[in-house]
DNA sequence: GCAAGATTTGCACACCCTGCAAGAAAAGGT
DNA sequence: ACCTTTTCTTGCAGGGTGTGCAAATCTTGC
């Protein structure tokens, strides 16, 4: 078996020095927070927390989740429109217990006071949309390199502003921000078309 | 009069310590360039280089370029379509002596060895990302808050692909990064619009 | 059990970044 | 030209950050 226990104690240990981070930030403020304090509350040693985490801001983001193997198969051969298609890929990632809706709210919360933060999150939509790029050149095979730069990123930036809904708590559930925002995006383009 | 020796002084000194940087970076690999050496290179004081830059990625990347006051008029106040104003506001933003292109293309060129850099570059995206949204939000009264931020990001990821392309240097003018770009865009909505 | 490999930890050390205060330089008024 | 105000530069002190290394401890596969 490759490692079972280890595993689940290594994300454990993940989840638990993010969470320990985001508690010390909520209640200290996110810049008065010290790798050290962060160290303490998580029951770590300093240089274990540098074993998980490159740095404070980091750890308050959490490890990237990707897409499953099975999101992405099922997009790459799927035969429903390009926007049922992209709903379920959204829906099945967002839904994963990696992607923990707690932690993304407070994150986002701190990143009004540590703009830091908000990068590290593009830094994982940026990871994101390279797997986009890379599934949406499987499903689109006729389309050149730079047309499926731009849709990668609009898909993340719907992705985004979908996590962005359903973090903020004002929508209950992920599959209503999903589909509302994509249903934005296809307005969207059918305004560009007619200005045109 | 508002201290003209002085701040043309200050964005001197601060383009000699992007120089610095880059040159330094080119020579030895960004991870190895300390501060001291930038420092020393720009030949000011390392206290003196934290006062123009937060650190050594904020050195590489340089100031953020602002749209100009009369680009953000010209689009507001436009009458031609979407795509043409988009693409006048775009040009006119990159022609801008602000827009450094052998810089833009060291800082992309270096950002494969320093994630970090291309965080930065985004973050600059993300400050014009905003101006966008209120140049929209006037342009476009009528449109929700939702699709608009959803519009900003479409636009601005049309606008950092035309940068890389100008920057790597495949095309010689901006203007025709600018349009071939946005030219694929438009084709991407109709793309989605016929597919719906 | 036991050998191989992974994880935790302390320690040392270089680097990062900031507050502070003194001194140099420029701006603006007289 | 002189003086005042404002801004910029610099050194220094000091705490926080992040990494290499090696010893100790724990898991895993056999």
């Amino acid at each position: 078996m490759v490692s079972s226990l280890r595993s689940r104690r290594r994300r454990q240990t993940a989840r638990d020095i993010q969470a320990a981070t985001l508690r010390l930030a909520r209640r200290h403020g996110f810049d008065v927070v010290t790798t050290g304090m962060i160290a303490a509350e998580a029951q770590v040693s300093v240089r274990t927390f540098f074993n998980y985490y490159a740095n404070k801001e980091a750890a308050a983001v959490g490890e990237t989740p990707e897409f499953s193997d099975e999101a992405i198969c099922a997009f790459v051969e799927g035969t429903g429109s390009l926007h049922d298609d992209l709903a379920r890929l959204m829906r099945t990632h967002l839904i994963q217990e990696d992607v923990n809706r707690g932690a993304i709210h407070d994150m986002i919360a701190l990143s009004e006071e540590a703009p830091r933060l908000m990068s590290l999150f593009e830094d994982h939509l940026r990871v994101l949309r390279s797997s986009v790029a890379s599934i949406l050149s499987h499903r689109l095979p006729e389309t050149d390199a730079l047309t499926l730069d731009l849709l990668s990123q609009i898909v993340i930036a719907a992705l985004r502003q979908a996590v962005q809904l359903w973090a903020a708590q004002d929508e209950k559930d992920i599959g209503t921000c999903v589909d509302a925002t994509l249903e934005r995006l296809t307005a969207l383009c059918r305004l560009v078309c007619e200005t045109e």
